[in-house]
DNA sequence: AAAGTTTCCAACCGCACTTAT
DNA sequence: GATAAGTGCGGTTGGAAACTT
């Protein structure tokens, strides 16, 4: 059976909204809220169907909504996020405050994916189309394994994005139940030990990371101080954080998002996801890897060259969390050089014209950096700092036999930055 | 200045999912 | 469980603006 329309189109208007229209829109939603919107324009005394209403105010008239130009940094965000989640404009939309996701959709059909493409980088895989044309590709083959590795985390983030669906509603289910049992435990069922990441204190240092023009946005629209995580603004965003586990039962779990061999016959841990109730991931939930599935019996603890989700998320985490302010003059030079610090840059020479257009390759190479060589930055220690196991992960970036790993991390901390940096409200983090 | 082309983006369309009956 | 209503999302389009010839 067909569905019914979502409105009599006889009769209603189509096309470009008048100001009176918009008027007419935001004062009602202004007064009422916007309710029903298949009953709002009768009631607002609009000549449009409700979707219509629905897609002016969300793209258009919400006041929350920031237009404009694209900063670098949501650029970089944005290409990140779709390497991760492919045309999830909605879900990338939640790591861009104040943009829409047809604005961020539009952005990418007409700016980024143009320009990813003039790259040499496939927009749709991010995987280089010819490898002599994408810096790197001399690299011995690192710029195939971290392009092997963005499509893994692909599938990576789309199992998991079900899974966190599926986790907000038991969530819901959850928290409804703690109603009538307050002291009941909001943590996973599962036998998991949990690590503590963050505290909630580091809800206002985290989102300061993400961005300082975004500080200001976090700060504002949240009223979060310390212990926050609770939308300000009248936004109800029920946003579980995603917790990453290490599955025991991967054949049947339907959280389990994936496994990927490495070069050492390991096997990177099984990642799930457990709901919890803040904005931001505040602990890893790691189980015992089953041993039926692989042939892995150290799985879990610190291992040689491969180091565990687990030890990768702590020494981002720590890394990250713990230098804010460093990290946001990192960006800075992100802007310029890409990740790699030790590019040099003629940043301040902005007065010559004729230099835009290398500047501009040189934004490039960046984003080229960030999709396709994640190493070198110097933002995640690979000393024992991190490590919670107290075995030291020192690794030499010159030595071949930790090339694996060494990618790894780097593929994760970016993604795992990228996470940690994401605002706390993102109901998809 | 006019015509042709390209770029940009607001808005539409239809599908999928969730919720209500 | 079946159906309808409501909503969200991603793909696509149409037209205005900008640019080029």
């Amino acid at each position: 059976m067909g569905r019914s329309p979502c409105c009599d189109k006889v009769g209603l208007k189509k096309g470009p909204w008048t100001p009176e229209e918009d008027q007419k829109l935001l004062a009602y939603i202004e007064e009422h809220g916007h309710g029903s919107w298949r009953a709002l324009p009768a009631k607002a005394g609009l000549e449009r169907c409700g979707k219509s209403c629905r897609l002016r105010w969300t793209n258009y008239l919400r006041p929350d909504i920031k237009r404009g130009k694209f900063s670098l940094q949501e650029e970089q965000t944005i290409i990140q996020l779709h390497a991760l989640l492919g045309n999830r404009w909605s879900a990338i939309a939640t790591h861009l405050p104040k943009r829409t996701d047809n604005e961020i959709k539009n952005y990418w059909n007409t700016h980024l994916k143009k320009r990813l493409t003039k790259m040499g980088i496939d927009p749709v895989t991010h995987k280089p189309k010819n490898d002599a044309l994408v810096p790197g590709s001399g690299d011995g083959g690192h710029s195939n394994k971290a392009a092997a590795n963005l499509s893994h985390m692909a599938q990576w983030e789309s199992a998991r994005l079900e899974a966190e669906a599926r986790l907000v509603r038991e969530s819901k289910l959850r928290s409804q139940h703690q109603q009538h049992f307050p002291s009941t435990s909001s943590s996973s069922s599962s036998a998991q030990v949990i690590i503590r990441l963050v505290n909630e204190s580091s809800i206002s240092t985290t989102n300061k990371d993400w961005n300082n023009n975004n500080a200001d946005w976090f700060l504002r629209s949240n009223n979060v101080s310390n212990g926050g995580g609770i939308m300000g603004n009248g936004e109800e965003l029920e946003s579980p954080t995603s917790t990453l586990s290490f599955s025991e039962n991967n054949a049947s779990d339907p959280a389990i998002i994936g496994e990927n061999s490495n070069n050492n016959g390991g096997v990177v841990p099984m990642i799930e996801f457990v709901g919890a109730n803040s904005g931001i991931i505040r602990s890893i939930n790691v189980k015992e890897e089953g041993s039926e599935d692989h042939d892995n019996s150290s799985s879990m603890g610190p291992f040689n060259n491969n180091p565990s989700l687990h030890e990768l998320a702590m020494m981002t985490m720590e890394s990250t969390w713990g230098s804010s302010s460093h990290n946001n003059h990192e960006d800075e030079s992100l802007r310029t050089s890409g990740s790699n610090g030790a590019h040099v840059n003629n940043v301040g020479n902005d007065d010559n014209n004729a230099e835009e257009e290398e500047e501009k390759e040189e934004e490039e190479l960046g984003f080229t950096n960030l999709l396709l060589n994640t190493s070198n930055n110097n933002e995640v220690s690979l000393s024992s700092e991190g490590g919670d196991g107290g075995e030291s992960h020192h690794h030499n970036n010159n030595n071949e036999n930790c090339d694996s790993s060494y990618e790894d991390k780097n593929y994760w901390n970016s993604i795992l930055h990228l996470v940690n940096s994401s605002p706390s409200h993102s109901p998809i983090f």
